[in-house]
RNA sequence: GGGCUAGUGGCGGAAUUGGUAUACGCGCAACACUUAAAAUGUUGUCCGCUUUGCGGAUGUGGGUUCGACUCCCACCUGGCCCACCA
């Protein structure tokens, strides 16, 4: 037998691979079906490093695990190219967008291409080819019709060196999340979504998901439900209302001023009444112009002006109280107002203490206690109310609606989430397909005349005017509108990085459909996706929208199921050896070529698995690689003492435990103790004289997900003509598995003392009786009686004297 | 500040979910093979002691239990996410 030479091997195999056509998929439709899905990536420059194909290693070793258990297996990849990080990428290397990530794409295939993975190519997308975006602005025009996207000119975020409005998930601690820069607010002509409408469905369906409990709480926290009421305070002396919500109807009696967000409409509109405009106005301007991060800073300190000449009327009790414009209430939330009760709040608290104002506890945790005792800070906590009127002696809990009700207040759900600021100012974007027609208004471009595609342009550097570069190319801009035929503008922003990742998922399905989204009975079979494989960063942005645009399109009956991804399995990190997320800033990038290239794709894929729990984070080590290849050369060597048997012998019973253990922890994502098994089984077969040829074969088959290259050379040593790959994993006899004997633990007081073999079906009392005749037993128990045996079958006795 | 998550040998980690703590791998040491080295193999490797045995140890301190890495309470330390959301 040759020396294991990986580099010969991994490369006749790739060739063999893509001739023979092994990994391309067949539509029968029939049968289960397993959908195993990476998310995929954006192409950047850098090329990959380590850490990147770890979750595309564990989506390959679960597709190949399924073939082999007769699933129709659907295992596709494909490139998220439009967005930012490609166009940042080709303005800094001087190369057109396409070009660059063309090129990116390539190099990024090519690395792959060395890995072992068992894509189907033929289903390969890219969110940058018109024949993909086509029905990414079908979608836009789908929401477009329903009213789910709206123009919108609020202050948005704005970043002011990629030169772009961004969305609120783009932010990172008011940030640009991908420069660094500090994020500005500025009103802008954007296109948002109205993913709010779908707010609670979002919520509510996570419930089903087999996904981490970590993502689904996170989705929760950044949908951020709250119920609370809504109630109004009428300006003295005027017709006008200030609307707050509060999630505190039960502390009313204790609000002791009503503050409104600076951007508040009814300041404008009160002007006349207020005394000290000036002041306010200076206010008002300072706080627009504050970057959102100094304003919500959460340890800054408050500010805020109180407007002299109105005051609020408290509608639980008549009284009278100063009315504020404070930038810690948030324009964006709720109603932009909100009745302070610095008693039970700890804004409100802070506030008023800075400010002078009165401070009256309306809830107290002792009741009835005569007395209260004095407040050091908000009370935020349960209790019963006090100074509250005719509420006074109620549960805070149940006052909420009753005072709701008692103020004519009206219960209401808010959320935290936002709608979805869609358009970017940049030129590497789907455009958005919408014609502004000078009679008609905005009008929808004909489904017919999709894609509108991305015109070629010599400048595409973001202006920084509020219009994407596409705004300069007058031959592109300027149409007929398809309504009136008259003068028309196409619309210029183009849409987020976010939209092409919102649906690829079904165009794997049915790649080359050019007459509608999805063929129907082709999605019906495939989707949901069964296991989603992809980094928990994920878990606020892609996530979300990904759901958001399914629903939508499960309400206009283009998909079949209501949630896209049934299972998410999240990959941890590799960082660098020092602990370091890996970059070519820092120099400490490991690239998987020189792996490949020194070690083979098997040892890495193996190695890569066995590092530890695959969602978490792990440091690379190039010291513990030479592990994973030693286990291999191992099981490569095992040929060595092949003797023409099909008998277990000896390894029966740990080839069943091995085939459960591996099966099991495939399926579960639990890829280091596979691996671990498979270690534990390769040095058993090192210790035979003779290793049965069937036993071999079999440890070859379960080996095969994770070592692909090297599985299908020896099946092929072995004489077999046809590919491991499409073997039919081995099955484990259940009563094989179970041991015989055991090793019994015979303990005292919860102590190792002694340790026997016993039968396997030795019952209670049989162990019992057992236990206390061993004579080192009995010699330690000096002929005391015990107080109590406590027998675990299959594990110990202990014995309590 | 809130949420999530983790803390086990020199290192990565395992432990059937309350039942022998340290599987598997790296590293290290000794030996074998070799002119030598590499590779490979064998043996050993949590700590301590009066070493056929005994005691201690899963971040720290307490609790529940016959029995705790696992459950409960308090605290310490890291990582990630969110962060004035009324």
């Amino acid at each position: 037998m040759a020396e294991y030479n990986h580099k010969k091997i991994e490369k006749k195999w790739r060739e063999a691979w893509e001739k023979s056509g092994l990994y391309k998929i067949s539509d029968t439709l029939k049968g289960p079906k397993s959908y195993v899905l990476d998310m995929f990536p954006y192409p950047s420059g850098d090329g990959l490093h380590v850490g990147h194909p770890k979750g595309y290693f564990a989506s390959d070793i679960y597709s190949r695990f399924k073939r082999m258990n007769g699933f129709a297996v659907l295992h596709p990849m494909g490139w998220d190219a439009f967005g930012l990080p490609a166009e940042n990428f080709a303005i800094k290397n001087k190369l057109h967008p396409r070009v660059a990530v063309k090129k990116n794409i390539a190099r990024f295939k090519e690395q792959l291409s060395l890995l072992g993975f068992n894509y189907d190519w033929d289903r390969e997308i890219n969110t940058t080819n018109p024949e993909y975006y086509r029905w990414t602005q079908w979608i836009f025009l789908k929401l477009f019709e329903r009213g789910l996207a709206y123009e919108s000119h609020e202050p948005i975020n704005w970043c002011p060196s990629c030169k772009t409005g961004l969305a609120n998930e783009d932010l990172e601690g008011g940030k640009c999340e991908r420069c660094g820069s500090i994020v500005e607010k500025r009103p802008l002509r954007q296109w948002v979504l109205r993913i709010t409408d779908y707010a609670d469905r979002l919520l509510q369906d996570l419930e089903g998901l087999n996904w981490p409990a970590s993502i689904k709480e996170s989705q929760r926290n950044w949908i951020g439900r709250s119920e609370g009421a809504e109630i109004d305070f009428t300006i003295k002396g005027t017709d006008f209302k200030i609307k707050v919500f509060t999630t505190r109807a039960d502390t009313l009696f204790g609000a002791t001023y009503v503050a409104l967000a600076p951007e508040h409409e009814l300041v404008k509109a009160l002007r006349p009444e207020i005394n000290n405009w000036k002041k306010a106005a200076e206010y008002i301007e300072v706080s627009r112009n504050k970057p959102e991060i100094e304003r919500t800073a959460a340890d800054k300190e408050k500010t805020g002006v109180k407007l002299q000449g109105v005051k609020a009327i408290n509608p639980a009790n008549g009284e009278e109280l100063p009315i504020f414009i404070a930038d810690y209430v948030l324009a964006h939330y709720g109603t932009g107002a909100v009745m302070a009760v610095p008693a039970h709040d700890e804004r409100d608290w802070v506030f008023a203490k800075k400010f002078k104002l009165p401070i009256k506890q309306v809830i107290c945790q002792f009741y009835p206690e005569p007395k209260c005792p004095v407040l050091e800070d908000a009370y935020i906590g349960d209790g019963k109310l006090v100074s509250s009127g005719k509420f006074n002696g109620m549960d805070a809990e149940k006052a909420k609606k009753s005072i709701t009700e008692f103020v004519g207040g009206k219960t209401t759900v808010k959320y935290k989430l936002r709608d979805w600021v869609f358009s970017r100012q940049r030129y590497w974007g789907e455009p958005i397909p919408l014609i502004h027609c000078e009679k008609c208004g905005v009008v929808a471009v004909p489904e017919s005349d999709l894609p509108v595609k991305l015109p070629e342009v010599k400048f595409y550097e973001p202006m920084g005017t509020g219009e994407s570069p596409l705004a300069n190319i007058a031959e592109w801009v300027n149409v007929k509108c398809p309504k009136c035929s008259g003068k028309g503008k196409r619309e210029t922003n183009t849409m987020p990085q976010w939209a092409g990742s919102s649906w690829y998922y079904l165009r794997y399905i049915d790649p080359q459909n050019g007459k509608e989204l999805v063929d129907k009975k082709k999605e019906k079979y495939w989707s949901p996706v069964d296991v989603y494989v992809g980094g928990a960063e994920h878990a606020t942005r892609h996530l979300i929208y990904a759901r958001f645009w399914h629903k939508f399109l499960y309400d206009l009956g283009v998909v079949d199921h209501p949630e896209p991804f049934s299972r998410l399995q999240n990959v941890g990190l590799i960082t660098a050896k020092d602990g370091k997320k890996m970059s070519k800033r820092y120099g400490n990038v490991v690239n998987p070529d020189d792996i490949v290239e020194a070690y083979g794709a098997d040892t890495l894929r193996v190695y890569e698995m066995f590092m530890g729990p695959f969602d978490q984070t792990v440091a690379w080590s190039s010291e513990s690689i030479i592990g994973a290849r030693r286990f291999l050369e191992k099981a490569w060597r095992a040929q060595n003492n092949l003797i023409d048997s099909q008998s277990g012998g000896n390894m029966e019973k740990l080839s069943h435990q091995t085939i459960k253990k591996v099966s099991e922890d495939i399926e579960g994502f639990r890829f280091n103790t596979a691996i671990s098994q498979l270690m534990i089984f390769t040095n058993a077969m090192d210790e035979q004289e003779e290793l049965s040829r069937g036993v071999y074969e079999l440890f070859i088959k379960i080996l095969a997900p994770f070592a692909p290259h090297m599985a299908e050379e020896i099946w092929e040593q072995l004489g077999h003509k046809t590919s491991i790959h499409s073997e039919k994993w081995p099955e484990y006899n259940p009563e094989l598995v179970k041991e015989e004997v055991y090793e019994l633990v015979i303990q005292i007081n919860g102590k190792v003392r002694d340790k026997a073999e016993v039968d396997a079906d030795l019952g209670e009392d049989g162990l019992r009786e057992f236990a206390l005749k061993q004579p080192r037993i009995k010699e330690l128990l000096e002929g005391k009686d015990p107080k109590k045996v406590i027998v675990v079958r299959g594990r110990l006795v202990n014995i309590v004297i």
